[in-house]
Order: structure tokens, then sequence, then C-alpha cells
DNA sequence: CGAAGATACTTGCGATCACAACTATTCACT
DNA sequence: AGTGAATAGTTGTGATCGCAAGTATCTTCG
């Protein structure tokens, strides 16, 4: 007795969505895997190169990467002992520590981020066209922010 | 130094998605944990119920849930603990081992199915509008077909 | 028929991550 | 100032999962 209390449109893009995700993050995945990284590495790489002076508060980046404090205080572990990145302390606040990224880290994002920006292009972004891009981002904007709408409660 | 190889539209459209996702992925599994089940959990007793006889060969449960073969059996250990499956051996070939879904497996899904459609809808269907749930299953049916195209090389 | 290889599943091991408990530090309010 | 609450991070513990190795069974082909 399958659930069948969906419209077969309905059905369709969810059964699409649902089986897709997957294979798409195993996709990505097996792409950065070629530089040493994993995907969560690789995020790290990514926020601490946005940030000033590379480097953000522990909890700043746990929040950004959806990261349990103890997940990221792990997370770092490897990254540091692969060096990465480093642990800097505040002067200000003796409580945070920062996650700072190394030169050695900067290195390589510099070297696996335009591959893995073809990677998302080559799997994803070629796929759908100019203006199936615009759409998904239009999609996922509005559930984001659907979603988004009830973290703060 | 962004890593900014992507137009606005790419770049925003791939922001989008790579940060909705994990949001989307706990609510979902924020609402099926009123019934005491995860998504993996409930995702094993929908192929199960729809499945002939209501069971189906590990191998073929792994694929479908895109598991690997030990995390199969490991899955199935909690669930048939739950008493919602059981295990059957297959006498035409006696390597293999039936997942099958039980009395009790199949109430829990009845019971667990509209809240998850409910759910569904909710977070995302909602949300979209017709035209919208339309789009997106055309968009991951590209993308689900050019990752298809990988796998079986 | 019988050996070589393929297939199905399980178990040992290690990696990742969340939750709870703990320490250290800062903030808020009197 | 001083106590209680809030915040930042780490560590202990347990759950989940993948890979490699092991066992059992089946299939293929000489």
């Amino acid at each position: 007795m399958p659930t069948n209390w969906l419209s077969d449109s309905e059905q369709h893009a969810w059964r699409m969505f649902i089986t897709t995700i997957p294979d798409l993050n195993a996709a990505l995945e097996a792409d950065i895997a070629a530089h040493g990284l994993t995907m969560g590495d690789y995020e790290v790489l990514v926020f601490l190169s946005e940030a000033p002076d590379s480097r953000l508060r522990m909890c700043d980046l746990a929040t950004a990467l959806r990261l349990s404090p103890s997940g990221l205080t792990r997370r770092l572990d490897g990254m540091v002992k692969a060096g990465w990145v480093d642990r800097a302390s505040c002067s200000a606040d003796r409580r945070v520590m920062y996650a700072h990224l190394t030169a050695a880290g900067l290195e390589k994002m510099s070297v696996a981020a335009p591959d893995h920006v073809a990677s998302v292009r080559r799997h994803v972004l070629d796929q759908l066209g100019t203006d199936g891009v615009e759409q998904f981002g239009e999609l996922f904007g509005k559930i984001r922010q659907h979603l988004h709408g009830l973290q703060p409660a």
C-alpha cells in the first residue's frame, strides 16, 4: 500500500529530490577527495578564507557549518593536525578560541577550490541551464525562508 | 578572498541550496522523531511497505537506501529489536536474507506516514506552489539523470 | 564434476558526530 | 562588588556508517 497522498507531480518532485541528494553528495565528496579533503573540511576552509583575518570564533563557525560544538572541536582537531588550521585564543574574551586558517590551509584551499567549483558546475549548474539555475535559487530561497522562520522561535 | 568564479545567480542558487539542505533534513528528522523514528528507519519502512510481500533482499534494500551492506545490517538490527522488521532466509538462495515488514512495522508506518507527508508538504511543497513543485521535480530530474549516467560506468 | 570466481551477508575496526556533563569565563542585576 | 545566569569550549559516551576481511553459498566453465 504505497503512500500516495501526494499528487503525481508532487510525488515525482519529492522522489527526484530525495533520491538525488545522496548521490549528489557522494559525487561532490568523491571529487574533493582527490585533494585529500572531505566536504566538511572544505567547508571549514571556505568559511575561514572568507572571514576577516582568516579566522572565526568556534561558536560562529559551528553555527555556520550547522555543526554541534563538540563536532566542530573534533573536526578542527583533524585539520589542525593536517596543518591547515590553528587555534588562537582571544585576549578580549578568554573563553573564546579562534579557528585560524594557516598559510598551508590557504594554499590547500586555493588549489582545491577551482576543482570544487568545476565539480559543482559539472554535476549541477551545467545540468540546469541558465533559467534553471535562476529557478533553483528561487525555489530553495523559499524553502530556506520558511525554515528560517522556525529556527529562532 | 571569496571564491567567486560563479556568476551572482549561480552563487546565489548554490548558496541557497547548500545552506538549506541540512536545515531541511533536520526539520524532517525532528518531525518524524515524534513517532520514535529516524528518517533512516522511516525509509526502510517505506521501501518494505511498497515491496511485493512486504519484503526485500538485503542487497536490494541497501542499494535502494544508498547504504553499504554493513550499514544496512546494523540499521536492521535496531529495527528488528524494535519489532518493526524481521529477517527471513530464502529457500531458493541461502545466501540471501529478506528484510520483512512485520505487522507492527506496518502499523507504525501507517501511523507515521500521514504525519511525514504533512511535514514534507509544510516544509517544502507548500512553499513552492504548484508551478514551483513542477519545476523542482524537473530540475532534480536533470541532475539525477546526469548523476545516474556516472554510476554504471 | 570440480575448482575459480562472483555474490550475499556479517563482523572488526576506525571515523564522524550529537548529547550531556564539566570547566572556565563573562554578563546582568542588585 | 558579588552572586546567579549565560556563554564558549572540551571531553566522555554512545549511535551511525563505511571499508576491509571473513564465511557461506551459488555460478561458471573447463
